[in-house]
DNA sequence: CTGAAAGCGCTTACAG
DNA sequence: CTGAAAGCGCTTACAG
C-alpha cells in the first residue's frame, strides 16, 4: 500500500515506525530527491513545492535520519572528546566549552574518559574511528603516544589541548608549562623559600614533565640544588598528592613550600598539611596550576597558575572545524599555540602574609618575570598574551 | 579494477580511503556476507574461512564502519546524556560513571549540557532523536517537561536520574529529596536553630521543589512558621547563592543557619558569610546537598545530604540497557527508585562545636530521623537503603 | 526546477 | 556453511 512511484523500498518492520523521506515524498507528491533538497536548503526549489514538502514534513513529524545522512555524506557531524578525568574541574570546564561551541556549529560530542590509561585511550580511539567521527579533540595525550601519533600521521583531524606529544607533531594548544612552572617557583623563591617540594603528575605527560623542568630550571637559576627527595609523583589526583605531601612533610628537613602539578593535587597537599597540624601558609606555602573554580573560594584561596579553560576549549573546536574543512593544509602546517600563563596570587603562597591581611583573596600581584600580572576586583583578571604562534 | 564478483559498488572517491567490507571479501576470496559473519562472530563459519577473513582484515587494517552498521541494524550503540551543567561536580561524577559503564557494554555517550535552559533541552532532544541514539539519560528534566513527556509517551528509552517529572511518569532514580530536606532541617532544629534560611534551586525542578517542601514540613512539624522572606532562589549556582545569602544575612533578623539546595550553593553561602565577617559555623551554620568531593576538604568540611553519585550513574545505564532490550515492558511498568539519603555531618553545621573539636571532619553522627547514620574512618560510610522500589 | 538511479557500507533473511 | 540480493534511509551527480 505504501509503495508509490518510488522504487520499492521494502516493507517497514515493527522497529521502523519513524517516517522516512519516502513517506514525505509520497505525501507531498514529489520525489525523494526533492524532499532532500528542501531539507538541505538547496537554492533552486519552486516555492510552492517547498511549501508542500514542509507541510508534509510537519504533518508526519518527519525527523531526518542523521545516521543515513552520515553514511551518504561521509561525515557524521560528531567529534570525539578524550579527557583523562571529567571529574577534574579543569576538564569539566574545558569540556563544557567544547560541547557548547560544537553545538553552536551543528556538531555533537562523544565523551571519552581514559583515566590516563593507555588501554582505554587506545580503545576509545579505535571506537571513535569506527564511528567515523569527523575529528578527535584530545585533552589527554601521552608524551609518547603511538595511537595519536598514528592518527596525526594518517591526517585524521585531531586537536590536542593541555598536553602535547613529545614529537611536537600535530595541532595543539597548551600552556607554556615550563615558563609557568619556572615563574611559580621563582615566586616562591622570592618569598624566601629555599626548600621547595614538587608533586608531579604522571611521568608520561607533557604537562608533568614540562612543569617539572621549569621548577628545576628556576632552582638552578637561583643556585639551588634540585633535590630529588623533594619531588614526588602525585598522578594528578588529590588523594595521591596528599600521601606524597605527607611523605615530604615528614622528611628530616621538610620543605617550607610545596608546588603541586595541578590544583587538585594542591588541595591534597593542603589536606596533608592539616593532617600534620601545619598551617597554610604560615608553616607551609602551597601552590598549584589551573585555577579551577574552587581555588578562589575564601576557605581555599589557592595561589595558582591560571589556564583559560573556556577559551582553550572554544579554540580547540574552532580549530577543529577549520581542520575538517581542509585537513591537508593543516597537516603541512599544523596549528600550534602556546599560551602565556597568568599567576594568580591568593593566600596559600603566603605573599599576603605581611601586607594586606584583609583576605582580599583574588588580588593578582605583579609577577616576578617579564610579564606583569594584573589586579582586579572580584574575579581576577587574566590577560595572557600568546608568545608564540605558528600557523 | 577493484570490482570483483560482488555487485558493482561504484568507484571510491578521494574521501573514501578506508577499506570496506568489500575489499576484505575480495582479498579473502569470500562474499561480503561471510566477512560480516566473522565480524559479528556468527557461529557457523568454517574455521579456515574465518582465519582467511581475519588475516585479510588485519592486512588491510580494516575498521568496520559503525555508521553503516547502525543504519543496517537500526541501532547506534549510542546513548544521549543530558545534564544541566557538567562543571557541577555532581554531574561530572555521575557522567563519569555513566560513560564508563556504557563503554563497558559497548555504548558511547553524547554529552549534552543544557544550562537548565528549556531551549537547549529541546534542541538536544531533537538532535539526539535525529541521531537515532538508542536511549537518552536525563540528569536534568524539568518538572513540567513536554519534551521528555513526549519521549516517554512515545516509548522512547529514557532514564531520568536526580530529577523527575511532576507527572511521575517514566523511569527514574532519585534521592528522596523531601525526606532528605526534612531531616536536614530537623538536624539544624535539633542544634537549636529557629531561624533557618533556605536557598532553593530553580522553581521548575523536582529537586528544588521537593527539597523546599521537606524544609517547610520540618518547620511546620516543629511548630515554626515558614517565613517566605527566608527563602531565596539560587539557581543551583554558587554565585547566585552567594548573592541570595548576602540578602538573607542582611535581614533585620538574620538567619542563624542557611540550607542550600546543593553543595555548590552552600559554598556560595560560605563566601557570603565571609564577606560579611561571619564565621561558619559559629555565627552561621551552612548545609547542602550532594556531598561533592570538595565538601570533605578540611578547609570546607561541609555538612551535607550525600548522594551516591557513581552508583546512580551506573544504575541509570544498567537500567537503560534493560529498557532498550524490552522497551514495551518498561513502558507498562517503569523502573522507579527513590534512594534513601545519608546525612554526612561535618563542621559547617556546628554539630561538632561543643564536643569533639579535633576536626574529625567526616564523622557521620546518628541522624535525628528514623534512619540511623553511620560513622566511619576516612571516607564516611554511606549506606542508603531503598525505601521504595517499583518494578 | 525535478526525477530516476546509483551509491554510501553495512546486515540479514532466503536459498541452496 | 556460504553467496546473491535486497534493504537500511539518506545524498548527489546526471539528465532533461
Amino acid at each position: 500500500m505504501r509503495r508509490g512511484r518510488q522504487p520499492a523500498r521494502g516493507p517497514r518492520t515493527a522497529k521502523t515506525l519513524q517516517p522516512t523521506i519516502g513517506d514525505v515524498a509520497r505525501r507531498a507528491g514529489v520525489s525523494r530527491a526533492t524532499v532532500s533538497r528542501v531539507l538541505n536548503e538547496y537554492p533552486h526549489v519552486r516555492p510552492q513545492v517547498r511549501t508542500d514538502v514542509q507541510r508534509a514534513i510537519r504533518a508526519l513529524r518527519y525527523r531526518p535520519d542523521q545516521v543515513a545522512r552520515s553514511l551518504a555524506r561521509r561525515e557524521t557531524k560528531t567529534l570525539g572528546l578524550v579527557v583523562a578525568d571529567i571529574t577534574n574541574p579543569f576538564y569539566a570546564e574545558t569540556a563544557r566549552a567544547i560541547v557548547e561551541t560544537a553545538r553552536g556549529h551543528g556538531y555533537n560530542v562523544i565523551l571519552c574518559n581514559t583515566d590516563n590509561l593507555h588501554r582505554l585511550q587506545e580503545e576509545y580511539v579505535e571506537v571513535l574511528r569506527q564511528r567515523r567521527v569527523d575529528g578527535i579533540i584530545f585533552g589527554s595525550v601521552f608524551l609518547d603516544d603511538p595511537v595519536v601519533e598514528a592518527l596525526v600521521e594518517a591526517g585524521y583531524p585531531c586537536v590536542m589541548y593541555n598536553r602535547r606529544l613529545r614529537s611536537g607533531r600535530g595541532n595543539y594548544i597548551v600552556l607554556d608549562n615550563a615558563s609557568a612552572s619556572h615563574d611559580l617557583t621563582r615566586h616562591l623563591l622570592d618569598l624566601g623559600h629555599r626548600h621547595i617540594g614538587f608533586i608531579t603528575g604522571l611521568r608520561d605527560l607533557s604537562t608533568a614533565s614540562e612543569r617539572l623542568r621549569g621548577y628545576r630550571a628556576a632552582l638552578r637559576a637561583a643556585g639551588l640544588p634540585a633535590d630529588s627527595r623533594l619531588m614526588r609523583p602525585g598522578a594528578f589526583k588529590a588523594e595521591m598528592a596528599q600521601r606524597a605531601a605527607q611523605e615530604l612533610l615528614k622528611l628530616p628537613r621538610r620543605p617550607t613550600a610545596i608546588m603541586a602539578g595541578n590544583d587538585l593535587m594542591a588541595l591534597g597537599v593542603m589536606q596533608a598539611a592539616g593532617d600534620l597540624g601545619l598551617r597554610v601558609p604560615e608553616d607551609l606555602a602551597v601552590v598549584g596550576f589551573d585555577d579551577i573554580e574552587i581555588a578562589a573560594h575564601r576557605q581555599i584561596q589557592l595561589t595558582t597558575m591560571a589556564q583559560q579553560k573556556a577559551e582553550m576549549g572554544r579554540m580547540a573546536v574552532v580549530w577543529m572545524l577549520e581542520i575538517i574543512r581542509d585537513p591537508r593544509r593543516y597537516r603541512r602546517e599544523p596549528l600550534q599555540q602556546i599560551l602565556t600563563p597568568t599567576l594568580v596570587v591568593r593566600r596559600t603562597c603566603g605573599a599576603l602574609l605581611r601586607g594586606d591581611k584583609s583576605g582580599d583573596r583574588r588580588a593578582t600581584v605583579p609577577r616576578p618575570g617579564r610579564r606583569a600580572g594584573r589586579s582586579g576586583e572580584g574575579k581576577a583578571l587574566r590577560v595572557p598574551s600568546s608568545r608564540k604562534e605558528k600557523r
